[in-house]
RNA sequence: CGGGCUGUAGCGCAGUGGUAGCGCGCAUCGUUCGGGACGAUGAGGUCGUGGGUUCAAAUCCCGCCAGCCCGACCA
């Protein structure tokens, strides 16, 4: 991709009000954008970003059986008043009148909607168990939306939803996503807690997944000795319920959360599957949230220094930032193209600042900035040679920089295959 | 939903009663070119919105809308 064909520009300031540091750097990068409080447009770069995170968690969601979907965003107002969600999500839910004095409202989670869609196809526990997942966006109707992509109204989610004939099956399954979720989080170089947490309006208790950072707005209590952690929302005192020790409450980002909801929903929809003794038995449920935009928001917050962002190898946007930096010397220009197309060609996934007329200092900044993992430079330096620079964005040394034979032609693409799949 | 702050050019901001400014960005030309270069010229604004006061309102008063922060809330 050539920058001077992208949608997006890098700005110099960003609104003063915009406090977050996702918020900020993305914003100020051309990743997204603001259309109101809590919404915003993913641009070319923060789209792949985008994807790229929803991609990963594709891959572990198949891996543990689950099956994609995708659920509509309309719901009729018939299917939540089975659960009598209807009047208690007036605060959360975008409720509305559509033609026909029809009540409707925007999905906020999907429990009422996948239950009675796999009653349709669940009737024996042979037909179990079945995990379905989507990808979509949700609606809520937040009091407050704030801190860039970590509390929107509208915003990526990934829910899945399980059906199991016993209690014990749906435990298996629940510990098997449980370990998903943490490969999940380690892919995209985030170290991610398991927390105890209350189960809010789904079940009694849940697990949920923190990423530490003072900008976080949910407390935990952290137990450093055994491991045990727990959300404030159910902590009755500081010491650890298991090893007595004295817990130290951490500011957190949830990133993830999973619940086993049991036959609540089951229930209410009359969803039941004949066992192998012929007996009529409610299904059991668990549902498993990740939030991928939020989990965008996390990652900036995480990684970035005074310079600008720092994508993980997993998620960034593109693989290598390359930069012609004495576009008026034809030299450069000419190998500058050079580079930029051997390595389309071998596969590598290049973004080319290929601007003229604008200073290194410039080009170095936008590229800091934006952040991707490695920097390739061309310049009045290396002009004349067929060798090139490469700079890692984390300021680790690389160790193929001093490589005799990596060159525009040879080597390079190679090395950074290589450095990709480490 | 309570408290605080804010809304002026694409972005960042100044302008507290006399009819619109600065920086960045953008366009054209020239110079520059390894850590956000410089000069010249130029385009771009019903000052969030509705009403009121006044000879005169971006500026004063009232309502509304929107945004940010703190709190409450947060499946």
């Amino acid at each position: 991709m050539k920058q001077t064909h992208l949608f997006s520009k890098t700005v110099k300031d960003v609104p003063k009000e915009e406090t977050s540091i996702n918020a900020q750097l993305l914003i100020k990068a051309g990743f997204i954008d603001k259309l109101q409080a809590g919404v915003y447009s993913f641009l070319p770069l923060g789209h792949r970003v985008h994807e790229r995170i929803k991609n990963v968690i594709r891959e572990e969601m198949n891996a543990v059986g689950g099956q994609e979907i995708y659920m509509p965003a309309l719901h009729p107002k018939k299917n939540w008043t089975v659960t009598g969600r209807w009047d208690e999500a007036t605060e959360v839910m975008f409720q509305f009148v559509g033609r026909g004095d029809k009540e409707m409202g925007l999905g906020w989670t999907h429990e009422e909607i996948v239950t009675p869609l796999a009653k349709k196809f669940v009737h024996s526990y042979k037909d179990l168990p079945r995990a379905v997942y989507q990808i979509q966006d949700k609606f809520r109707n937040e009091p407050r939306a704030k801190s860039g992509l970590l509390r929107g109204r509208e915003f990526s989610m990934k829910d899945m939803y399980s059906f199991h004939i016993s209690a014990k099956d749906l435990e298996n399954f629940y510990d098997e996503v449980l370990e998903a979720y943490h490969r999940i989080f380690k892919r995209m170089g985030l170290e991610a807690l398991l927390v105890e947490a209350s189960g809010g309006a789904f079940s009694k208790y849940s697990h949920e997944f923190q990423v530490l950072t003072e900008n976080g707005e949910d407390l935990v209590y952290v137990c450093k000795d055994c491991g045990r952690h727990q959300n404030k929302e159910i902590v009755e005192d500081d010491n650890c319920p298991d090893c007595g020790t004295k817990r130290s409450a951490k500011k957190a980002i949830e990133v993830g959360n999973i619940f086993k909801l049991k036959n609540r929903f089951s229930e209410a929809f009359k969803f039941k599957a004949v066992d192998k003794n012929g007996q009529e038995q409610d299904i059991q449920m668990g549902c498993y949230g990740i939030g991928p935009s939020r989990i965008m928001g996390t990652i900036v917050e995480i990684m970035h220094d005074d310079n600008g962002m720092i994508w993980p190898k997993e998620v960034t946007p593109y693989q290598v930032h390359l930069l012609a930096l004495a576009t008026e010397d034809e030299q450069v220009k000419d190998k500058a193209n050079r580079v930029y197309k051997n390595l389309k060609e071998a596969g590598v996934e290049v973004f080319f600042d290929d601007r003229e007329k604008v200073s290194p200092g410039e080009k170095f900044a936008d590229s800091d900035l934006i952040g991707l993992p490695l920097q390739i430079l061309v310049g009045k330096k290396t002009a004349t040679s067929s060798q090139v620079e490469v700079k890692s964005r984390d300021g680790k040394n690389l160790d193929f920089t001093d490589a005799d034979n990596l060159t525009e032609e040879e080597g390079l693409a190679e090395a950074i295959h290589k450095y990709y799949q480490n």
